[in-house]
DNA sequence: GCCAACGTTGGC
DNA sequence: GCCAACGTTGGC
């Protein structure tokens, strides 16, 4: 059974568009325990993701992307020259994971953080709880349907 | 730039 | 194991 999730990004680090760019990436970075357990654990090829920009003004789901690979050594802990390297990961525990991504669909309207708090069919997303930080979330199959659906798509629409 | 909410660290 | 101090996230 495949499941959803919403994974955070600031665009000018790493927007939507890069990810259609590139085709696909790693997910690298993570330094949460939560969200690396969903990666290490939890998401599975073939898993759709809604693609959310944090940081930005509006604050907005830009695409549908999927799981192309599952969780892996976020290699980054260890390279002393990322910003990312955490002294205490090693070959042996590499301590931070990461999964692949790959872009499917570019949402013709952008969906505003406003817009889901304002649904309220989205009203239990862990998006708009309070407090709420996790850059990696599962989704409710009903809740990406309904974001899927204010962007303008449908799950025929993905290729 | 502010700050609430939360996670992590480390002394004890 | 507690908890104060500190760092980060991310909307506003």
């Amino acid at each position: 059974m495949d499941k959803y999730w919403l994974m955070k990004s600031e665009p000018h680090v790493y927007p939507f568009e890069q990810l259609v760019a590139d085709g696909s990436t790693h997910w690298d970075g993570v330094r949460n325990y939560q969200a690396r357990n969903m990666m290490r654990d939890d998401m599975k090829k073939g898993d759709l993701v809604l693609f959310y920009h944090s940081n930005f003004k509006p604050p907005h789901i830009a695409g549908i992307a999927r799981v192309s690979r599952e969780g892996y050594a976020d290699h980054t802990a260890q390279d002393p020259s990322s910003n990312y390297f955490d002294p205490k990961a090693t070959p042996e525990n590499p301590r931070w994971m990461m999964v692949d991504i790959e872009a499917v669909a570019e949402l013709p309207t952008i969906v505003s953080l406003e817009e889901v708090r304002n649904n309220p069919a989205c009203e239990n997303m862990l998006l708009i709880r309070k407090g709420q930080r996790l850059s990696v979330q599962p989704v409710e199959e009903s809740d990406f349907d309904t974001v899927l659906a204010m962007g303008g798509l449908s799950r025929s629409d993905l290729p």
